[in-house]
DNA sequence: TTCAAATATTACAAAATTGTAATGAAAAAG
DNA sequence: CTTTTTCATTACAATTTTGTAATATTTGAA
């Protein structure tokens, strides 16, 4: 999870970057060129691709195309040449984003961050044997219905389209009860994690999709 | 349509952009601090609002913050201020993306169009005025939002993904209750209808998206 | 270990949802 | 025009949801 291919022909920049990366949490697969880009493309499955504009054998370009063809996974150019030309050209293959160097690295965490969010949302939510079904509003658990509130819903969607995330307590009540101006109490959280739990895990005093991380908040987590 | 919100108090500036921008095709709306800008915002739907960072009236961080919190329309940060923390920060309260001056014309115009074809091809099902943001499982109607009952949500939803399309009776009471292996009364159906009619339609007297096709059933329709 | 903080669990009242039945209003058929 | 059918509207009780507070448990730190 968190995965990230990289494809990238200056050896060291590749290097350095996905030691950063790494140390952000993210897991790196690195390709030296269009080739073996591809290929890795095809093998594994990656949450966003960083690539190089020019590359010894082809360049982003077609690289950026080819994976736009055939899949929806994010694409980042990250280069030198980051002159206008170029920029409007990369959003013309298709890229999710531009990023000329030098790199700020927190800047660059924040766009690939962006851009794995954004593609998040999907019609179907899978979660272990926890399905939900956006495009109808339902959840079912081994292909069962299981009926959750309103709320209940909402919540649960947001941890599956944020799986594998970190979710702090306040972001999730920023993201569940803005909707009213009112303000609602912080342990209202627990009791709601714990109607879900009840709901959706096999054995809710040993969750295996909501997990606690504690002091930090909560993350739905894939086995 | 191609409307776009800039928010922007430097009066001279914001001229030569929308005077650029409506050369490219866009219409464009000016508010010149953060009040003006969420009165409009409420006001009108854009297609993508361009925001400047430091206002009189207030920062653009918490418009931001604001606007995400109500509707899914992309925001673009716009600024001089194009340091790494507030870039971070921009991401942080929901951008879309964020370009620092100097603004090359073409790349602005580039990402515009990226924000927002990326937010079209969101799962977003909209009728008239009103809007179904499956990926949060949120109704929002002129960007309002408003609560559905979890039964309420999924009717609307079946509506929405049907739109123009006539639903008999029967294949609504199928689609929704058949959850439980409990039978429902027909004359629940009527009262669903009226109660989702009294939450998004403008006069519920006078439907014009659940539209009665008297003997046949109903259907959502776009005006 | 002991303590404090964070989270889990339980129980509860207010509010909202849900389904039904009764009544009204509108449209089509005779 | 009258009747019948269909849908709209209202009112209502049973149930569920919702948020809170009180209590228990767990966790990590001292």
């Amino acid at each position: 999870m968190r995965n990230i291919l990289l494809i990238e022909d200056d050896i060291s920049l590749a290097k350095s970057l996905s030691g950063f990366l790494e140390s952000e949490g993210f897991s790196v697969a690195h390709a030296l060129g269009m080739t073996d880009g591809i290929e890795l493309f095809e093998k594994e499955n990656f949450e966003c691709v960083l690539l190089d504009l020019s590359l010894d054998d082809g360049n982003g370009f077609s690289i950026c195309s080819k994976i736009k063809s055939q899949s929806d996974t994010p694409v980042i150019f990250l280069t030198a040449s980051a002159d206008e030309t170029c920029t409007v050209m990369g959003f013309e293959v298709g890229a999710d984003d531009y990023i000329g160097k030098p790199f700020r690295p927190r800047e660059l965490v924040a766009r690939i961050k962006n851009a794995i969010r954004k593609h998040a949302s999907q019609p179907l939510l899978q979660c272990s044997n926890v399905i939900i079904d956006t495009s109808r509003g339902v959840c079912r658990k081994n292909n069962r219905e299981i009926f959750l509130s309103a709320l209940e819903y909402r919540l649960l969607v947001l941890f599956f389209t944020n799986k594998g995330i970190l979710l702090s307590r306040e972001k999730i009540m920023d993201e569940l009860w803005t909707f009213s101006g009112e303000f609602v109490g912080d342990s209202t959280l627990n009791v709601y994690i714990k109607r879900l739990r009840d709901k959706i895990e096999d054995d809710p005093a040993n969750p295996q999709i909501l997990k606690t991380i504690r002091g930090l908040g909560y993350k739905a987590v894939d086995e």
